[in-house]
DNA sequence: GCAGATGTTGCATTCGTAGTCAACATTTTG
DNA sequence: CAAAATGTTGACTACGAATGCAACATCTGC
């Protein structure tokens, strides 16, 4: 069925001593327009929405087309139209195991609306608002750029000025120079909390992420006054790196003193998960019984039956879906910049904790 | 000729009036040229490697650049240069979660070389190959691809006549068009079995993926030949879909016949994680004494307490690295197409499985 | 059969940068 | 100081597709 080789019409002995400085292997609109018999701006039309061309016309470039395997440059038609059909994602922290799946996921949201995802990996969050990144990006006229750095306002303003629309993940911008999608932690934390408070909660511990994180800052502010909104007291607040095994190592230290806690909040869930395992393989405690532990995420595994932790699940789904929608909308004009959007999680109940009803 | 936008000469505090004609937002090197007093040729020669331009003139140039926040456009360079550094990587089957870590990781890699990744999502590994998609991902000018998808030779021969090199990614290509970098499988299991063998394995059975997945086939024939290698039976071989709850259903079905088998085989950790939880659970049985079982991937709960999964870790990052740096050898020239490498998978031994060492 | 309306097509130009070549400037050498 | 070698710069064109405009073809109504 191959038999696109040399297919017949012989217009290659048709003068064409060009054949020697044949240096490029794709094939051009215009040896499309040559076989075709018709010129470059026929071709181009056949390729493009809308523009008239009469039926055997078409019908001729497509066949050509076929022949020599050609579609139109996105490179040189960039050039022109000024859109790229790209848009830049701009991701951190290697660490961070949350950035596969919010990566992935606003490929795939991307890729539903006809563009493509073009990434930026940044080493370090402080580095990602550089001005040389953003020349960076802006270098491939992207058409506009879904960032889960935070973005300084040197980093905005020249999108701006470039008409180049941004979206920040889970970062709350502080002007209206970006849009931004983020996952309602406060309000999950709300939910949790009131979940909570249908029994003694005890001496409440706040596991918290690193200090210099945004996302576990606002988990924790989010908690803190959501238990200070319900009455109740709550005890030492630590840090650790949202990793299993700090969560682990924090707990030892939480339970060993002389006055324990009966609930410990977790910023993650890998955290809670080995919060639990210590409390269970260490310290011969009893979840929930003796202790309550919450996560947040909702990882795979919490779900597990030897878990059955009780957390809050980040719609990173529904956020990717927000976010490449809300910056389709700036594109078409639809929308504006500094728009703010939160999608709040949804409380998993499990058995890590006194479930109300079964409590009655 | 044209007059091209006039960002700078006149201080454009207020000099707003040429807003009407400002139809590009992005400043050119024309720009920069008639603000530092020089020709375009000077400020393109200013931001290439290696070109010859005097002292005083690259810093007036540069000064100049800086004022109108420019940098070089890549599409139009991209254009005469025809290299756009930029990296097409195809995914497909979102319900895979290999793919985010794969996406994640190949991105670090690619952003190490100072090229980009272009994300290409097909629906199905089916799509994957249709000319259509290769047409697409060649529009963009590309100068490599890496595909976790398998691509047929239509595909592979176009890339191949358009001078793109293609690494395939746990795909094993049937010809030499492509290059690849797969995780042995096969020489995993061996090792697998071999570490099992160190001890009488009872009744073996082997719990694999879905048939049609190209992975998991793989992982079960090197697991049989392996098994036959050490003379050692194998009981049912049973086809599962990668879940934890797959997992945990095609254990009871194993375990409740009258023959139960005391060794299980699982094609990947999370089958592997639910058959336990199952048999602690739900049958009664203890892990490893009643039954022994084994997984692949090492995820990160498989090293986890609770269950301390014996498994195989495939070399995701390292994987990814060599993929690109294939790639990036082929480009550079120093390596042809249809090379294969390899990589043995680790064997992590845990306390789902007897230790010999242990058992002495 | 003809004037006017409509539909198709080609020419020439444009997008922003790289790179060739020739002109000019500067330094080195005899 | 002249001649040659070297360094620096600008004019111009190519890359590949899109598009305004004019030319041409076809169709409509009378």
């Amino acid at each position: 069925m191959a038999s696109h080789s040399n297919n017949g019409t012989e217009s290659s002995g048709s003068g064409e001593a060009s054949e020697s400085k044949r240096n490029t292997a794709r094939s051009t609109s215009y040896d499309v327009a040559r076989l075709a018999g018709v010129s470059q701006s026929t071709v181009s039309r056949v390729f493009r929405e809308g523009a008239s061309v009469s039926k055997s016309t078409r019908k001729k470039v497509e066949t050509a087309a076929l022949a020599l395997n050609y579609s139109p440059s996105q490179i040189a038609r960039s050039l022109i139209t000024q859109r790229s059909n790209m848009i830049a994602v701009v991701i951190t922290d290697p660490s961070n195991r949350a950035y596969p799946d919010i990566l992935f996921y606003l490929g795939q949201e991307i890729q539903g609306t006809g563009n493509r995802m073009l990434v930026f990996a940044v080493p370090r969050d402080a580095d990602a608002g550089s001005i040389a990144t953003v020349r960076e990006i802006l270098a491939y006229h992207v058409d506009g750029i879904i960032s889960s750095a935070m973005l300084n306002d040197e980093f905005l303003s020249s999108c701006s000025q470039a008409e180049v629309p941004v979206v920040l993940f889970n970062r709350t911008p502080e002007n209206a120079l970006a849009s931004a999608v983020c996952c309602d932690h406060a309000s999950g934390m709300d939910t949790l909390v009131r979940y909570l408070s249908g029994r003694p909660m005890g001496h409440v511990a706040l596991l918290a992420g690193p200090e210099w994180a945004p996302v576990s800052r606002e988990r924790l502010e989010g908690a803190t006054s959501a238990l200070a909104r319900v009455g109740q007291e709550f005890g030492p607040i630590v840090h650790s790196d949202y990793t299993f095994e700090g969560g682990r190592r924090s707990a030892r230290d939480l339970l060993s003193g002389h006055q324990t806690p009966h609930t410990i909040i977790c910023a993650n869930d890998a955290m809670a998960l080995g919060v639990m395992d210590a409390c269970r393989f260490e310290l011969g405690l009893s979840v929930p019984n003796d202790v309550a532990v919450t996560g947040f995420d909702d990882i795979p595994q919490a779900a597990w039956p030897s878990y059955g932790l009780t957390t809050l699940r980040q719609p990173v789904r529904r956020m990717a879906n927000t976010a490449v929608r809300m910056l389709m909308e700036q594109l078409g004009g639809s929308s504006r910049s500094g728009e703010r959007r939160l999608l709040p999680p949804e409380i998993m109940i499990r058995s890590s904790t006194h479930n109300p009803k079964s409590a009655g």
